[in-house]
DNA sequence: ATATTTGCCTAACGAACGTTAGTTTGTGAG
DNA sequence: CTCACAAACTAACGTTCGTTAGGCAAATAT
């Protein structure tokens, strides 16, 4: 990817994310960075391109971090915070793209759409792998995996609807912050 | 408005909830109903139309249920439950269209975008309440009050991407375990 | 029996859509 | 100086979009 591709596909991102991949023309993106809607196609073969890039790199960025994770040992405990850690980091560090990637995969088609749900299926049970592990460790409630994982990605995924760069919370912070909600929630321990 | 429209309404939020309302076209719709395009506006006035319709019904509802809860007295913690419980069943009860409120209102212009948003903080701000008052009676964790009502509201909205009527949760069952889950966290008590 | 309303139809409008073909322009290498 | 290539351009393509105008038939009200 050459180095105006990668900048031509930041200011997509930028113009994507504002009102979504489907009600944003070829022509919003080429208004945006000052040039004809032709042009684009010098650097992209078609608008599901843009997409298809944006969703697939962020689901990569996603995928290695969850693979480390649980390579490497540590306590469930702590293998959820650091999974959760990542994964608000990479959200917040492509916050176009994430928003993009959270809601806009339901666009793509045909044999990209079906690798994109089975690589959202895989993250998904990476996050449940996680959960297990407390269970059997005993450390985390005997609760349905799915739906513990699915609870944990949901918050987590809705930082990109709130989430400002210049807001009073860091990416570290909001990541401490979740884990410690998901973790033990929001009644205060009774010891 | 007439049981035809109501019908008509039905089934356009059918369809939309599908493909989203932006890639969805009256065509689309249209065709699901068995009609001519055209006919959809003896019913709407625009496609716009029934997007406001179903977004600020689906508001109404919630609203109606968080102002109750609110009025009521119980203390912190049924409170919450008591919301996160009827906002479960006005998700899970009108599927299709809260897939469209909480996914598509962004599709919205002009006036009603901006009293959408209006709406959608003041539910936010019900929630908050409910927080504030576990932590006026020292039942919950003095945590960010805002980022709580998100986060809370995060996960319950998820539902919406992965409910299926007839799996093995009923409305009642998830409300439970969401509310244990965000009242207790993930961890098991160590007491 | 007649008038009105309701619900849908056919036909078509202008605008916007994603995309292609073919061409010009600028830049760096031989 | 020329060649090659990348990156942009102009012009336009066929399609689909949301929507409107006007009419027709059946149900309902008078």
């Amino acid at each position: 990817m050459t180095e105006r591709k990668r900048e031509i596909l930041a200011a997509s991102q930028n113009v994507l994310k504002e009102k979504g991949y489907a009600a944003t023309s070829v022509r919003d993106i080429a208004k945006a960075l000052s040039m004809e809607p032709a042009s684009l196609y010098s650097h992209f073969k078609s608008k599901e391109d843009i997409l298809k890039i944006t969703c697939f790199d962020m689901a990569d960025k996603l995928e290695i971090g969850i693979a480390e994770v649980n390579d490497i040992y540590f306590n469930a405990e702590e293998k959820l915070r650091t999974a959760i850690n990542l994964h608000v980091k990479v959200l917040t560090q492509n916050l176009n793209s994430a928003m993009i990637f959270i809601r806009d995969w339901r666009n793509l088609t045909g044999k990209s759409l079906d690798q994109f749900i089975l690589k959202r299926n895989a993250y998904e049970a990476g996050f449940r792998e996680i959960v297990q592990t407390g269970i059997n460790e005993g450390i985390f409630n005997e609760t349905d995996k799915k739906f513990a994982a699915l609870t944990i990605l949901s918050s987590v995924n809705w930082i990109v609807e709130w989430y400002k760069e210049d807001g009073s919370l860091s990416s570290e912070q909001i990541a401490t912050k979740l884990s410690d909600f998901i973790l033990s929630g929001l009644k205060k321990d009774t010891v």
